[in-house]
DNA sequence: ACCTGAACACCGTTCAAGT
DNA sequence: ACCTGAACACCGTTCAAGT
């Protein structure tokens, strides 16, 4: 924020918003890993050097890229009346903003809350939480586990999409379920030729609504 | 795995074995970020490109120090009756174990699935949601979600902590608390003092159960 | 106040050559 | 088969100087 008060000095040539947005398309197009100091300065017809006036280091850079995404999210214009499922359309819409970029989990592992633009979604968290009859304090323990497991399901997931992206290898996955004995573990065995199928599928909301049944107490 | 019965050309000075195992003493003692290829080969004795021969690259070897920890992991010598605890005490052990290593985060995006070594933490939370009633089908969805959960929990917090052991600058967290408008988010405003306080206590088994009695139904 | 150039202290990995 | 040395193509960031 600089105070356009003080209205002294050299003029800036470039902005924080305009090194944002580069990183943006940067990312968008070719991925978090593409997205160095040296590349986002000459996108924006800089040196390397002149980012540092604009923001501290590069791990800001990336918390105010994803505040930026955050700031975009989709807002469900209407709510459930059923408090129960104002969480869960909640909690799934940020879960849908966030997994559409991938990069996120680097950031993620940087920064627990989301920017202030996001606050949003802990609030109707809350809201619904303590609507269904908990304490504020339980209220705010319910939303970190449904934060855990949102996080977790984006960052596993975008880890998963990113190795099928990557080359043709047999995965790890597949050599080490090749080996199992189904005397000592028939459970995974049973189910072992499934398994990449069953965990493609998209399980995000039956998780989710377990769990806020569990917080809750089931109907 | 090399071949014990080719034994032609210039035996190994270094093994695979020997890299992992100093691997894990540069990893616990100064943090994954302090893993180089070139430290490595200094530390085993030997060159960068010496460790290509044993190791495909710097992901691979990331993935079998993670296999490593977790052959180590404790296993839990005695099992409650109760399915539902079952799954509960299996689920703590790997989250006790993985939340001793933070820098699991990395990897844990590199490959969802643990190596062979910890199969039977899968294997034991497939029995204990079977043996609740679940189908094989909804018990590989049910563990996803256990480890969706416990993923993100590990991950979040292993960030959390590594933040608060670096500088003292105010976190962005509480710049942003400052900022919040009762009138739009009162039920953040209303625990946005005691936020630090109750985010900072672990209510990971509170939300697990929780989960968990979502997931089979509760009694 | 804002920007630049040069430099520091690194990376992972490829390639060609040695034993 | 296993290892080495030199090189490639990069990083993020500090520092001193310019306007």
């Amino acid at each position: 924020m600089p105070q356009p008060s003080a209205q002294r000095g050299r003029p800036p040539r470039i902005s924080r918003a305009e090194i944002i947005e580069t990183a943006r398309r940067i990312v968008d197009a070719e991925g978090v890993d593409r997205l160095t100091m040296r590349r986002l300065a000459k996108e924006v017809g800089s040196t390397p050097m002149a980012l540092y006036h604009h923001v501290r280091d590069k791990e800001q850079l990336l918390v105010l890229l994803l505040d930026d995404y955050a700031a975009r999210m989709a807002r469900e214009p209407e709510l459930p009346a059923d408090p129960r499922e104002r969480i869960v359309v909640t909690a799934a819409a940020i879960r849908e903003t966030l997994a559409a970029c991938p990069w996120i989990a680097e950031v993620l592992t940087a920064d627990d809350l989301l920017g202030r633009s996001a606050l949003w979604f802990v609030e109707r968290i809350l809201d619904g939480l303590e609507e269904c009859g908990l304490s504020p304090e339980r209220a705010v323990h319910g939303y970190r586990a449904i934060w855990y497991y949102t996080a977790g399901e984006i960052i596993v997931r975008a880890a998963a999409a990113r190795r099928r992206a990557g080359d043709e290898r047999p995965t790890y996955r597949e050599r080490v379920f090749a080996g199992i004995d189904p005397g000592e573990l028939p459970r995974l065995a049973a189910v072992a030729d499934r398994w990449a199928e069953l965990t493609a599928q998209d399980t995000y909301l039956d998780g989710l609504r377990a769990l806020v049944d569990g917080l809750v107490g089931a109907p």
